[in-house]
DNA sequence: CATTTAACTTGCCAATCGACAAGTAATATA
DNA sequence: TATATTACTTGTCGATTGGCAAGTTAAATG
């Protein structure tokens, strides 16, 4: 009983559909391999294998290895563009005093959902290349705009301490993330994966307790 | 067979300190490499390069790229041990309830002077590997107990917030680091260099700030 | 049924990878 | 001076890299 044709939106034929299936495995293990071994790190043949497909699919769907690199950050910025927004468009409906809680715990909860995020920053946070280029204009200038609007806005009711939004910004992102991006090494010495949703919510009260002057909320 | 390569002290053989000074070269390049390109990234080929040396200098001194990061890594981590072990030593010197901040503006001092180690850290970090065990027994795990220990006798004296010793280790860490592993990318935000000396310090005030509950000495 | 087209497969290429081995040159030692 | 050792140099190997191109297969179209 094959229910392919359902998922399939205008025009998609059984020929279609399997591409568009074969292109989405791709870029899944694409992102895996960027962001844990590195654009240079990872090899063609090696995303291949990983999902499943046969040798020359990648250059058949994508044209290149740089293309694919694309397809995929594209793919990871637009969920996190389309997660993050809502996350802003939620904290208006909290109390002012509590929005900037608010924000950091959705956003440590939501590192935490995608690892691969924070470890393809820092895998192209360090050096000036056309990937970092890429991503600065994408997704991370705008976010750090955001962030930093949000912080100003805390500061000035008093649930923030006082000090350059700059600062707050990578103490906030550093603070959030590493236990995530650093997985293996976090539970080989808590002995807990950091992934599992206790210990998520854990880091995120403790990160926000420690980058907000407000009570956590009963 | 004769056991004369001792540690270069006064009036070595010439021959002997040229060859002390290849493998010095080829170790500083192997870290710059293997922390911002990772592992499997990084080629001894292009590390031999940009030590200036000629091409097959690694295996003759080393005799594999495995062997080489782990005298890279050995490097690496003796620098680090001697300079935060200094730093614990001086923190017995201040006030106990200062102590927290003194380890923690030390700690990004040490950060964004040898950015290199959080790179490689970070690069470890998320597969478990030969590299994550051989750095977790060499330098973290000592590392970690000894921050947990400084944390908890801080959260006793009121001088930290109450909370598990594990997150505030990573939200510290995170926090501290994470301007300085990806500096191409917090330059091109803020318009000036973190490692500046200027900016090192203005972080350190900011993350000991965010993380201790104490007020900034005169 | 015949043809076209999209999706996939596979053989091959030049370049690069880590590693080894057979060299050379210079110094140390007997 | 003769020999041995150390430091370095270079040629080559099999494996792997990204990419191209000529295939094959099967569904869509006429």
């Amino acid at each position: 009983m094959q229910n392919n044709e359902q998922i399939a939106t205008a025009g998609s034929d059984r020929k279609l559909r399997d591409a568009e299936a074969t292109r989405r495995k791709l870029v899944d293990a694409a992102l895996l391999a960027f962001s844990k071994q590195g654009y240079d790190g990872s090899s063609t043949r090696n995303i291949e294998t990983q999902a499943g497909t046969k040798r020359g699919l990648i250059n058949y769907h994508f044209g290149s290895k740089k293309a694919l690199w694309k397809a995929a950050a594209e793919h990871l910025m637009s969920i996190t563009e389309r997660d993050l927004g809502a996350t802003l468009a939620d904290m208006n409906k909290v109390d002012e005093d509590q929005q900037l809680r608010f924000l950091i715990r959705s956003y440590v909860q939501f590192c935490a959902k995608h690892p691969e995020l924070n470890r393809l920053m820092i895998q192209e946070g360090m050096a000036r290349d056309w990937r970092l280029s890429w991503l600065l204009k994408r997704a991370v200038r705008p976010w750090y705009e955001q962030v930093c609007r949000v912080f100003n806005r805390a500061a000035e009711l008093g649930t923030a301490p006082k000090m350059d939004a700059h600062h707050f910004y990578y103490a906030l992102t550093g603070a959030a993330t590493l236990i995530f991006s650093n997985a293996a090494e976090a539970a080989a010495l808590a002995g807990e994966n950091p992934l599992a949703p206790k210990a998520v919510d854990a880091h995120a009260n403790a990160v926000a307790d420690l980058l907000t002057l407000t009570r956590r909320p009963l």
